[in-house]
RNA sequence: GCUACAAGCCAGGCUAUCGACUUGAGUGAUCAGGUAGGAAAGUCCGGACAGCACAGAGCAAUGCACCGGUGAAGAGCCGGCUUCCAGACCCUGAGCUUGUUGAAGGGUCGGGAAAGAGAUAGUGCCACAGAAAAUAACUGCCUUCGGGUAAGGGUGAAAACGUGAGGUAAGAGCUCACGGCUUUUGAUGGUAACAUCAUGGGCGGGUAAACCUUGCAUGCUGAAAUGCCACGUAUAGUACCGUUGGAGGGCUGCUCGCCCAAGCCUGCCUUACGGCAGUCAGGGUACAGGGUAGGCAGAUGGAUUCCGGUGGGUAACUGCCGGAACAGAUAAAUGAUAGCCCACGACAGAAUCCGGCUUACCGGCUUGUAGCUUUU
RNA sequence: UGACCCAUGGUGUAACGGUAGCACUACAGAUUUUGGUUCUGUCUGUUAAGGUUCGAAUCCUUAUGGGUCAA
């Protein structure tokens, strides 16, 4: 997700839930699946650290978002996620692959419970 | 060999798998190449580049301040000058404890530091102590009782150049000798700062990183600059101006002064730029409000960096020849996993570009200097 | 990316270049049967490092930390 409207709308109307250290939000769409992710500031002063977390979430989803997509894209709908790193220490790789992998599970889980879009 | 200091260089490596950004080739699947720094940082200096419709003058403001060189430029760098600082060695030898001691002084040597113009252009300030912190009053001294004097006053960071002699009523650079500082003129050496010598004048403290004076320099803004394309909105609102000139804007912060500044249509003149006439307000300026926030250029190869050779220069730096290297994102790439090796990995991440300075940094290597030790 | 400002006890704030004050807090003592109030006393200090000056919180330079502004 790039486009500032969008994540305006999504921050505005879309729903949520928490894995610490994430924060999720999600809203349902007419489009494909999307994906975004922001560290604070406050928690991470160094904008280095913050593409570093930004780089290992970006990983993690790369390697396991691939059953979702088929779940969504089956039911003709589109998802836009953000997700929100929380914490204030840096994270290893193997701590974020795990809570992905977490968050993926309910995801797909709201995912099959909407009705399928009659495209 | 060890230790210390200074300067320079390097900044984990390799393989496999899966990715990200980007360049090239290909109709395409795909293939091939490239991808963080010495500080990318701080933003402390200096530029390039871009815009401001460029006419400047005075004032203000800011910066710089020994000389020469270097370089695109600089508050950078290199070399020199002057002053200061601590040291080593040598000479001399006060003192009393007569020694393997070393006060004051002189010479030589290399090293370090300096925002290093002006304190008789003016103004201000100088706590405490002290008679007094600056055109000399008080005490003292002398006196012909009108006055003269800055020797003595021991406090302080600082007290009217220091020592000795002359001189005098008492005194005083008042005079002289030696010495110190400052300065005029001349000579010699040096590109110059300056040095040496001669000569004349002066020596009424400190502070200019107090105000200030003198000299020199500086237009402002800053890639969110700037140019273009697309999408979208409001042909609406308020105020002012509108060819008989001007709303407003620019030139430097201010003042003066100067400059720029307006459309559609028709006709005539001109090669063209443009000019003249008519005509309308549909034009212009400022404000408020509304819309958009996508793309392209700027933008990454240049005063570039490194290596080798060869010249110039004490050096900084630089000429010529040959070779090699150099990311370019835009919610913003440069990553993840596994294995192996070693010295076990510090500080830290490009955002228009470049030259410096400063700061951070695990460790390793090279060179130089000094000291100690070992061997010959 | 660029421009600018600030830093004084635990807290909030003063201070011409000349002994760093004030209030609250904390601690101790007095008063009180005890506590509070009140009174007295004490502790705690110029962000760091250099420089100018006889002397620096103050002036200058560099660094550190914090903050503000500009689409």
């Amino acid at each position: 997700m790039k486009s500032r409207k969008a994540i305006d709308q999504l921050f505005k109307e879309g729903q949520r839930f928490s894995v610490p250290p994430f924060h999720v939000r999600y809203q349902f769409t007419a489009a494909e699946l999307k994906f975004g992710i922001t560290v604070s500031s406050k928690n991470f002063k160094k904008a280095v650290d913050r593409n570093r977390v930004k780089r290992l979430v970006r990983e993690a989803w790369r390697l396991q978002k691939n059953e979702l997509q088929l779940a969504v894209a089956g039911k003709n709908k589109g998802l836009d996620i953000f997700l929100i790193y929380t914490a204030k220490e840096l994270p290893d790789y193997s701590l974020i692959e795990d809570k992905i992998s977490i968050v993926l599970k309910k995801l797909l889980k709201l995912a099959n419970e909407i009705p399928a879009a009659n495209s």
